[in-house]
RNA sequence: GCGACGGUAGCUCAGUUGGUUAGAGCACCUGGUUGUGGUCCAGGGGGUCGGGGGUUCGAGUCCCCUCCGUCGCCCCA
């Protein structure tokens, strides 16, 4: 049998159902910031991730899955979606003299060892705005993702770290700074930092060894670096967050992997997920349109890691048991709100003309309509299975009389007869989806 | 890329120091009278024991390789 290449994954329709459910909500808190939704392609030029994410990082070194086009250009499975985003409004001209406000959402491609909340293809959303110097686009940003998880009901599991890495010139500044002083102890930097230190020095500051930890005490601070204008960009960030009431816990190890950021940088994670915690991450990147080839504008953004998020609702939020008698809200555990059967297989026809006209006055409900024969019995059996809330009987006696039934069957209430007409208007007091 | 652990039915798992036709629960299908789901009862279908090789009279069980997964490192969303 030809399974699914590895790290690739189905998601299968239960937790498709939460899937769509999640990533619905995190749309409608983009829309509700008014944020502009763009469809970015998947293949971009590989040059495109070698300028704007930068050579030397893990992703662009051996992360990226990379192609020739048939005329022998090197293309890229996109490995984010920042840069395309770029390119895209770069190429379009929308950044020119204007400001932007953006969002995607899709899946990105890295070639790293899967694991639970880990995939070579995962699916990011992510949001960028451009044109925008101060630091109230930075909360912005960061209110978005509060309301995110608001919107999700998982506030309780998400905390937001900070730091800043100042502007481009004091952070290459730092750079040299902390090379000089760890070079000299290279021999007791533990193997990854080592070979970090020539690529990407500053990721040493992440290390988890703790001999390489001790090490960094006495390392030049990344906030002594800090430019006047970077710091008091994030003071005015730092007491943005306290007025607004938005927790927050500085992190000065907290560093980026890709090269483009600069001053603002934020996480949000989780403990829940184990080692893959990080489910929402991002900050500015003032450097990044000239690097593509555009003015100097200012940006900032974040990605969201979707599988995650999923992950995390999961954990919160159960899938409740099917045969539950009050469905919570939403029902991710039904398939159907509604499933038609008919008494006699001859009104299979009739069925169909119903469950047509329940459709259109019933927007929005999932009205299924049994198809595969057999008795009574076993069409309310699959009614049952499908985790509908009400299952609907056509006669060959009522529907002479214009009636049809319905049957209740999440709650303790009488089968009705009635017009679809009240059967429309008595279903729609009910939104079930 | 590194380390540890795991892989038996669709799912969760049991399977004795290697020994007959590999089991359970859940799920699925059928039936328990004509037109009413969930519970209950009876019956039924379903497994090249992840794949390949080896040891052995004999391998789900032992050994090697490989694939996949999980956890951690790494990386990051």
């Amino acid at each position: 049998m030809v399974r699914a290449v590895r790290g690739m994954r189905d998601v299968l329709p239960e937790e498709a159902r939460r899937w769509r459910y999640v990533e619905t909500r995190l749309l409608q808190v983009l829309l509700s910031h008014a944020y502009e939704e763009v469809h970015l392609p998947l293949l971009e030029a590989t040059e495109l991730f070698s300028r704007g994410v930068g050579e030397a990082t893990d992703i662009v070194e051996r992360e990226m899955y990379n192609l020739a086009d048939r005329d022998g250009e090197g293309l890229t499975l996109r490995p984010e979606g920042t840069a395309g985003c770029v390119r895209a409004l770069l190429q379009h001209g929308l950044l020119f003299n204007q400001t932007q406000r953006v969002f995607y959402s899709g899946p990105m491609f890295r070639y790293e060892r899967p694991q639970r909340g880990r995939y070579r293809q995962f699916y990011q959303i992510g949001a960028e705005a451009f044109g925008f110097r101060g630091p109230d686009v930075d909360v912005e940003l960061i209110l978005l993702g509060r309301d995110f998880w608001r919107a999700l009901g998982v506030e309780e599991q998400v905390e937001l770290e900070i730091n800043t890495l100042g502007s481009g010139t004091a952070r290459g500044i730092y750079r040299d700074a902390l090379i000089a002083y760890l070079t000299p102890l290279k021999n007791e930097l533990d193997e990854a930092s080592q070979r970090r230190l020539v690529k990407n020095p500053m990721r040493i500051l992440d290390s988890k060894d703790p001999a390489t930890q001790v090490l960094l005490r006495d390392a030049p601070k990344l906030p002594d670096f800090v430019d006047p204008e970077g710091k008091a960009h994030y003071d005015d960030l730092k007491e943005w967050l306290t007025e607004i009431g938005v927790p927050y816990r500085e992190n000065p190890g907290l560093v980026r992997g890709l090269d483009y950021y600069t001053d603002t940088v934020f996480e949000w994670t989780t403990r829940s997920l184990g080692a893959q915690g990080t489910v929402c991450a991002g900050g500015r990147y003032d450097g990044l349109v000239e690097r593509l080839g555009g003015r100097p504008t200012p940006a900032a953004g974040f990605a969201l890691g979707l599988d995650r998020v999923v992950l995390l609702h999961q954990e919160v939020h159960e899938t409740p048991q099917r045969q539950g008698k009050n469905q919570p809200e939403p029902n991710f555990a039904a398939s159907a709100d509604v499933y038609v059967c008919v008494l006699k297989e001859a009104l299979a026809g009739d069925a169909m003309r119903v469950a047509e006209q329940l459709r259109i006055g019933l927007p929005g409900l999932r009205i299924r309509s049994h198809a595969g024969g057999g008795k009574l019995k076993s069409q309310l059996k699959r009614a049952d299975l499908s985790g509908a809330a009400w299952a609907i009987l056509i006669s060959e006696e009522e529907m002479q009389e214009g009636r049809i039934s319905v049957k209740f069957l999440r709650e303790e209430r009488a089968q009705q007869s009635l017009s679809p007409e009240a059967l429309i208007e008595l279903l729609q007091k009910q939104p079930e989806s």
